[in-house]
DNA sequence: AAGATTTATCGTAATATTGCGATATAACAA
DNA sequence: TTGTTATATCGCAATATTACGATAAATCTT
């Protein structure tokens, strides 16, 4: 196998899934919290700052963009990669509702 | 390759990671809320519940074990499987701070 | 135009994940 | 003890993920 069964799910229990997938990888988590650090937006010292390899990187990014949480304005040979707030503020309402969701009554 | 070179991150995005890695499957999502929901704890009803074969459930539900969520008691042959409070609001704190940490500046 | 720089994409190897049937193990019931 | 029920584990096949080098594409510099 290797893939999940989705149509078994409801939609939030699948989508609470495919975001977590994109933050189960570490280097994920360090792109996203060193994008957000960053004032001048100027990536891609991404490389640098990690130590993976350039095309890691960019497979990296575009597993982010693919759930929204990417906005870039691309500005000549620098892209301007920025975390959409918006949307990522919707995930952290998603996951929050998750874990505020589960009710411990039990044993 | 197939594998995260954890080396190259801080603990704590490796934490966000491997905790994320186990809510990657809409089955496991699945699970911790069906588990959180019953009075009884009387559980695997699982697999009638997702239509997951029984060897699928154990082995999902082991994963969930690994990250500490899950606090079993076990009574003869029906364990019960319970989700360990502690653990799960700690989880929820560090997703919450994930999520919290991120500053939007940008762009 | 020609070269330099940056990012994206392709192809590939190594490993991980998902799901299942078959079987083992454990505890209860008769 | 024997059978029943519930869960765990093993082995496997299909697919996904991770990472990288090589290369393409796009834009800037001169």
């Amino acid at each position: 196998m290797g893939i999940s069964k989705t149509e078994l799910f409801v939609e939030n229990q699948n989508e609470v899934a495919q975001v977590a997938k994109v933050l189960a990888n570490p280097a994920r988590v360090a792109i996203l919290q060193y994008i957000s650090k960053q004032d001048t937006c100027i990536c891609s010292d991404l490389v640098e700052e990690t130590g993976l390899a350039q095309a890691t990187i960019s497979q990296h990014l575009s597993e982010i963009k693919k759930i929204g949480l990417l906005k870039g304005n691309i500005q000549g040979t620098n892209r301007c990669y920025c975390i959409d707030t918006e949307r990522w503020e919707a995930l952290h309402g998603l996951f929050h509702e998750f874990f505020s969701r589960i009710q411990i009554q039990c044993c």
